[in-house]
DNA sequence: AGCACGCCGACT
DNA sequence: GTCGGCGTGCTC
């Protein structure tokens, strides 16, 4: 009789693996493999965990050991390297093996049933991979792209690239031809696949209809929050089982497996979205670039105003950083920078509802040419808050340390933070005075003033609450290309991807908040935002008789150097100088950081929390910033509190983590806590 | 994290 | 009399 000892990692805070005895079922059963999945009686439930190791012997008393009730022998292991992915992101993160490995699996093959997982196998099965990587026509490269391409596809070996160029420089195709290089060259034996991340799917079509249109002989598959679950199977074992040739996802494709990975391209590397913000709160960015190294592969990191980690990693040497400096259209030009004054200019500029005469001036011309505008405004609904001129009452979320906003179509007031909703009051809640103020902007009440004083212009509004209907986003920039709009508004929603031909005009609302922000990235942030926004702007040459591409921007402080690298298209000058601040003042990425945060219902048990953390233990080498209640203290009756640590080593700063999390473990208290290593927000 | 057990308050 | 609040204990 065969039999053996599992070591499994399961979905559990538990910080070990768990043993199972395995014994065949009959003579002709396989004996299980590392990395297969296997069905187990857990607690009073069953889980599927991920086998780790097998063994003859066990620490378990026999007492205790539970028998596996079932191995998924129809799917092929998760490879040793896909394993040492998962490890090296459970180590780094400080979490455990199982909390890693087994959530990003498809939900179905977590299931008790392999009723799905042997559905989409066998729906696979049926139709064969293809292979021939020739591609569609290529378009042809300037000198810059095709060097670039060149250089990364002919890398050997580990090789980190950043590829720096503004939006419409070209760096999709410049993906494209290192890809066709790459696929063109491995054989059926093995098949190399490729990895393509990009921040939305849903947001940047274009490029999964490139790609497509592009290798039309080979498998392309896509990985994204939005798959059904069905489509989430199939998609993911035709990666696990080498049929896609090239894999277009989200952060989360970065957990995926691809067991002949031999390219990983990262868009728009700076984007926020890489960052995990809940559970395990992962970089794709950073696990790709470990990614890369172990398996001694080329990466490729591309963006117009790369984060200040990659930009430090292309100044020191670590990177290799190609630069795109021609737009790739032929006569393409940058987009003219314009600020207007709202504070200081005299005579002061007229300003109607947030919209100064300047603005609504350049809108009237675009309407007369036939030409559309862009309205950027970081901020949805009527207005943010609502007051009481008489007593000074203003619209407070019970449960949130935030303002209820005014959602005038909608007739309520809602918390963008807890979701709380309630009827617009007709009178103050304190004094009964009836006349309550909207105070603020966002985009419906842009929307409402624009279509006052444009009444024939079409105008379309782009933010989450107007796109709520699962599509209704693809089709409202549809109409936008389609030219059945006049004037855009939108948030940060209509900022990527995009690049409508017929837009001339970006203007942006009121982007000066982030200047003045305790987070220290909200500067190279607003930049990269505004950066791509203005990238909206069609990219062919102004037409005859049209306007040129031109980008303004309503600000109080025009002075600012953000604005003034801005209108000069100067990344370089602004990244140097955000890097020599942040240098002096001891931030990333010349700190390594971590945050812990703590959530009680009272604030103070929070900080109590925080303080005895401190105290737990012994921190020679590492710096403990005090315990702050978090800006948005309180979301949904739950205070919230951070303490930042900080190390100028990465190895001192996980070896203490390590340390830490134990005693915090052991600490038995009943305030809600966890760690994040590289935060982010701050 | 789940999921159970366990011991005290307001309801068909 | 029970439904259900969440404290605490365990998971090979």
């Amino acid at each position: 009789m065969k039999h053996c000892i599992l070591k499994v990692a399961l979905d559990t805070p538990l910080d070990f693996c768990f043993d199972y005895a395995w014994v065949a079922a009959d003579d002709d059963e396989p004996v299980p493999q590392v990395g297969q999945l296997a069905l187990l009686p857990f607690g009073r439930r069953e889980a599927v965990g991920l086998i780790v190791g097998i063994e003859q012997t066990t620490d378990v008393p026999l007492d205790k050991l539970k028998q596996a009730i079932a191995v998924r022998a129809q799917l092929s292991p998760l490879s040793a390297e896909w394993i040492a992915l998962c490890e090296f992101a459970a180590d780094y993160y400080q979490r455990p093996l199982g909390e890693v490995a087994l959530p990003g699996l498809p939900k179905n093959l977590r299931a008790e049933k392999t009723t799905s997982l042997d559905r989409a196998l066998k729906k696979l099965a049926k139709q064969p991979p293809t292979h021939d990587a020739t591609p569609a026509a290529m378009p042809q490269l300037n000198p810059a792209q095709q060097q670039a391409a060149d250089a990364i596809a002919g890398a050997a070996g580990f090789a980190p690239t950043l590829l720096y160029g503004v939006t419409g420089s070209g760096k999709t195709e410049v993906y494209l031809q290192a890809a066709a290089q790459i696929l063109a060259r491995s054989d059926g034996n093995d098949p190399a696949q490729i990895l393509i991340l990009v921040p939305e799917i849903n947001l940047t079509p274009q490029l999964e209809s490139n790609v497509r249109a592009r290798f039309p002989g080979v498998t392309v598959a896509t990985l994204h929050s939005g798959l059904a679950e069905g489509e989430r199977m199939t998609h993911w074992l035709s990666a696990h089982l080498g049929h896609a040739r090239i894999v277009l996802g989200t952060r989360l494709a970065i957990l995926a497996s691809l067991p002949h990975l031999k390219l990983i391209v990262i868009d728009e590397e700076h984007d926020p979205s890489y960052k995990q913000q809940e559970g395990l709160r992962y970089s794709a960015r950073d696990l790709a670039v470990w990614r890369a190294h172990q398996l001694s592969i080329p990466i490729v990191l591309g963006s117009a105003t790369p984060s200040l980690e990659t930009w430090h990693h292309a100044q020191s040497g670590r990177y290799r950083k190609l630069e795109l400096r021609e737009r790739a259209v032929k006569d393409a030009v940058l987009p003219k920078v314009g600020l207007i004054d709202l504070e200081r200019k005299a005579p002061r500029e007229q300003v109607t509802e947030g919209l100064s005469a300047t603005l609504l001036a350049a809108v009237k011309q675009r309407l007369e040419r036939g030409e559309q505008s862009l309205l950027f405004l970081n901020r949805r609904g009527y207005a943010p808050v609502i007051s009481c001129d008489s007593c000074g009452w203003i619209s407070n979320c019970t449960r949130c340390s935030a303002y209820l906003v005014l959602h005038k179509l909608d007739r309520i007031l809602r918390c963008h933070h807890c979701g709380y909703e309630q009827r617009i009051p007709r009178s103050c809640p304190d004094c009964g005075n009836v006349d309550l103020q909207p105070l603020g902007r966002g985009t419906q009440r842009v929307e409402e003033t624009l279509q006052a004083v444009f009444p024939a212009a079409r105008i379309l509004r782009i933010d989450a609450d107007s796109t709520r209907l699962k599509g209704s986003a693809q089709q409202a920039f549809d109409a936008v290309h389609r030219g059945e709009v006049d004037i855009l508004i939108g948030t940060q929603m209509v900022a990527k991807g995009h690049d409508f031909q017929n837009l001339t005009l970006v203007g942006v609302l009121n982007p000066d908040t982030a200047l003045f922000s305790h987070d220290y990235r909200a500067g190279e942030r607003l930049f990269a935002q505004l950066m791509q926004v203005a990238g909206r702007a069609g990219r062919v040459a102004q037409k005859e008789g049209g306007s040129r591409s031109e980008v303004l921007i309503q600000t109080g402080y025009p002075q600012h150097p953000l604005y003034d690298a801005l209108r000069q298209h100067d990344y370089d000058t602004f990244a140097a100088g955000l890097l020599e601040e942040r240098q002096q003042a001891g931030f990333p990425p010349f700190m390594y950081q971590a945050l812990l945060r703590a959530e009680a219902k009272e604030l103070q048990f929070a900080l109590d929390f925080l303080h005895q953390a401190i105290a737990c233990v012994e921190h020679p080498g590492i710096t403990m910033n005090d315990p702050i209640p978090m800006t948005m203290t309180r979301v949904a009756n739950v205070d919230r509190a951070q303490l930042l640590v900080e190390c100028a080593s990465r190895p001192a700063l996980q070896a203490f983590l390590k340390i830490w999390i134990a005693a915090l473990r052991d600490m038995k208290t009943r305030v809600r806590w966890s760690l994040e290593v590289d935060p982010v927000d701050i």
